[in-house]
DNA sequence: GTGCTCAATATTGTATACAATGAAGTCGAA
DNA sequence: TTCGACTTCATTGTATACAATATTGAGCAC
């Protein structure tokens, strides 16, 4: 979460005469552009911290403690909550509050089905779409992957390779595919959270270099095979046996 | 709309003594539980006249004036009108206010593209897992439709024939998806009422036929290829050819 | 008559106050 | 000690008041 203010639309006026010593005085008079923060962009702040993992599962979203953290009122957390919570990434529990949601083996394997079924056709699309800008950008991405990698943030590299995907769809140019998918992008962020198997291991770069060179050659058969198996790949890299779930609370585990 | 008030929660202590006259009184006392209007709620009952053409695009949705239809605040009513637009069925304009969307050309196709990659594998997996329960569902679905449409109620039979999708969904056991193909639908209809070629025809009912005897059969293949040239119909059947949009206000147009 | 500025109005955006609900802790009796 | 009812507290759900913004119309200059 940035709680830092960046320019948008509210102004302030701001007049300072003189200072305090002789080790720093400042006379200054104009205004200041300061972030306003909207429900979209909590929302938006808060999906990519969740998609970071910086924000895991079950993380209670309490939205005093929200409101006091970027220093708005409840009013605009619970839009920014709600909206989450269409897009599945949160749980609202009535009376309760809001939650990290915590998709259950049967939801991961759905999420990775509805996937299956949008990626695959859409790389074909994209591939055949494909321009040199288009390219560049999907080259810069998986750039700077490595980069957020080698800087040993897991997290940045984890949200960069969903955007790759999320990019597939743009350069498709089918915007509604493309909010289907980066929502279920997100979604497979905290599964991953969840169930990922071996660690370590986020080195399916490899499978976005080999989509890069279908699409360098515009190669929509070869986009849609290689879509369709990196996905049954990382579905094989998530642990979807169906163990008992740590169940946060007895009373979730029994009104199912 | 519905402004009848119907038992869900809360409670109101009445008490009428007497009445007016000879022709009626009465003598009352104890408590009576009337509907309570959610932000859940309010959207799906307005998502349903969207869907019926009850509120057609463009149509201006005030939050003051849809608070005083429900007799609840404006929050909840805000609340039902952001819900609605996560699912692009109303559009927010900044400072201006909730309109029922008005799909593009573009929108339109974009749709029908999505429907196509998720509803025929969908239809294949749902005639897998038919059962006959589900089966007398769809056929329910189809009779109700058919009644509405001896009625002239051409809006509840338009919202029946999407719930024929719907249900085919629910029936593949994917509820991810058909959360998504819900979303689709919904909008379809809008489509429909914005570029439907034909109004008098809404004869699409011997597509489900067919689709219905294919399920009977449990044949896979049978039931993706008719829902894939059922959709190709659907799209065949509205009139998506660019033409200048009525454009609701010139400024609209211009901020494109 | 045309086009501009500016005030009035209507509507949304945000904050806050209060009500309702659920969870946790306390006390007492068995 | 354990179970139960009751009280207390924290948190969300809803309504309302106020601020911000966009549109509309009047008035005026040209």
């Amino acid at each position: 979460m940035m709680f830092l203010r960046s320019p948008l639309s509210r102004k302030a006026r701001i007049e300072i005469t003189g200072g305090p010593g002789k080790n720093y005085s400042l006379d200054f008079m104009g205004t200041v552009d300061f972030k306003q923060w909207t429900s979209e962009s909590v929302a938006a702040d808060l999906e990519r911290a969740i998609h970071e993992h910086r924000l895991p599962p079950a993380t209670k979203l309490g939205e005093d403690e929200l409101g006091d953290a970027y220093g708005i009122s409840r009013t605009t957390v619970r839009a920014a909550l709600h909206a989450l919570s269409h897009r599945r990434l949160v749980e609202l529990k009535r009376n309760r509050g809001a939650f990290v949601a915590q998709p259950s083996v049967r939801e991961a394997r759905e999420v990775f089905e509805a996937r299956s079924l949008l990626e695959p056709r859409t790389a074909r699309s994209a591939a055949e779409r494909m321009t040199d800008a288009d390219l560049a950008s999907l080259r810069a991405n998986i750039e700077d992957e490595h980069a957020a990698l080698d800087a040993r943030e897991d997290g940045r590299a984890l949200f960069l390779s969903g955007q790759f995907h999320v990019e597939i769809a743009r350069i498709a140019d089918q915007t509604t595919i493309e909010a289907f998918v980066s929502e279920l992008i997100s979604r497979s962020s905290l599964i991953i959270a969840l169930y990922w198997r071996r660690r370590a291991a986020l080195c399916e770069t490899q499978a976005h270099h080999a989509l890069l060179d279908a699409f360098d050659q515009r190669d929509g058969d070869a986009a849609e095979q290689l879509m369709k198996s990196h996905l049954l790949d990382l579905v094989a890299s998530l642990d979807l046996r169906n163990v008992a779930q740590p169940a946060t609370s007895l009373r979730e585990a029994l009104q199912k």
